[in-house]
DNA sequence: AACTATTCATAACC
DNA sequence: TGGTTATGAATAGTT
């Protein structure tokens, strides 16, 4: 396609070659583009000129580095050094544990249990079973912790209302000396009395 | 350049799609030989089809690593390093899908959940409530099915039982006519009757 | 997978 | 380089 046809061979004139290597160059990369939009295929092309210039192309939406992680995949060359080989190892493993964790949760929701042996329902259920035990104890136990707290609570709510009615009374015939007093009062008093709450951390766990 | 002029967008008919790719691939590649002959070009150049098949072409010479490498030099991309810093990435959110997967079995094997809030205890609960409950209804129903197998058996042997017996009686009698009599006998007897295990995947799973 | 009418790419030239 | 043009190649539509 030419004033004349030329055989497909190293073109010796330099000054031609480069000539031709830019016209053709243009021609692929065109190329490449439409068939990637024509075809919704996905091309990389990279191509050094003799000179060691480099131009590349790469179809939208992915990248070279998409395209030659996918190319790894499938030609099952090594294109990446060792430290990408223990990383994608490392990834594969983690991927497998992944994939069984999810399965045992499954199973442990009762999803997916179809297929399941006997043995293995046992296990299952054995498993739920110790698991509802401990929450149920923990639940428990959290409760008698709650109960004994209000409890507590109650008592001593119950002593500061009987000493403020009788504060009350005694202010009814002295009004003055009331300040004094509760100070006296919340001085003296022992520390498990004192307004403040007891197991501060439960209250936000019940 | 063919009958007539198209537009550059994509093909919507998947079969003339699939042929313009074709066509349009080796058109390329021819391409892409002739520019690296003629003008002694390196090219790399991955193609892959919508359908997820790959096409290549490296310029004698030289590996598609070369190529990258020198990619590599004179993009200044870090193109390995991205690809490492994207393993690490998909690592690290697969590692952390890990640990919350852990703590969740944990949690519903009734193993840590010291800190746990009452509400939190309380889905754990009913999670292992209704697991239970699926997993014990599954078991009911093969407990049902294993029954009905065995049931079934016993009456296919009882019944052979029984015929053996009869056998025996007249073989006394006439010695002879017996083994023409089996034969008669198993192949009027229904299939369902005939010596075979029923359900035999249940066997192993029981 | 072949054929062919067209369009397109490009070799030679400026 | 960049533009022009005659020519060979590529290919869209068809069988």
């Amino acid at each position: 396609m030419g004033r004349g046809k030329i055989e497909i061979k190293r073109i010796e004139n330099s000054s031609n070659r480069q000539v031709t290597y830019s016209k053709r160059r243009n021609g692929i990369m065109k190329k490449a583009k439409e068939i990637t939009v024509l075809c919704d295929a996905q091309v990389s092309l990279v191509i050094f000129a003799s000179s060691g210039k480099m131009h590349e192309y790469c179809s939208p939406s992915t990248t070279l580095v998409d395209i030659l992680d996918k190319y790894h995949k499938q030609s099952g060359e090594r294109l990446w050094d060792a430290k990408h080989e223990n990383l994608s190892i490392e990834l594969d493993r983690i991927k497998k544990e992944n994939d069984s964790m999810q399965i045992e949760l499954r199973h442990l929701k009762g999803e997916d249990i179809t297929s399941l042996h006997h043995k293995e329902l046992m296990a299952i259920e054995e498993a739920l079973e110790n698991g509802l035990g401990s929450v149920r104890e923990k639940q428990a136990s959290l409760m008698i912790l709650l109960k004994k707290m209000l409890e507590e609570e109650n008592k001593h709510l119950n002593f500061m209302l009987h000493q403020q009615e009788m504060n009350m009374e005694s202010s009814r015939e002295m009004e003055n000396g009331y300040h004094q007093r509760v100070r006296d009062f919340q001085s003296q008093m022992p520390f498990a009395f004192r307004v403040q709450p007891i197991q501060p951390n439960l209250q936000e766990r019940i």
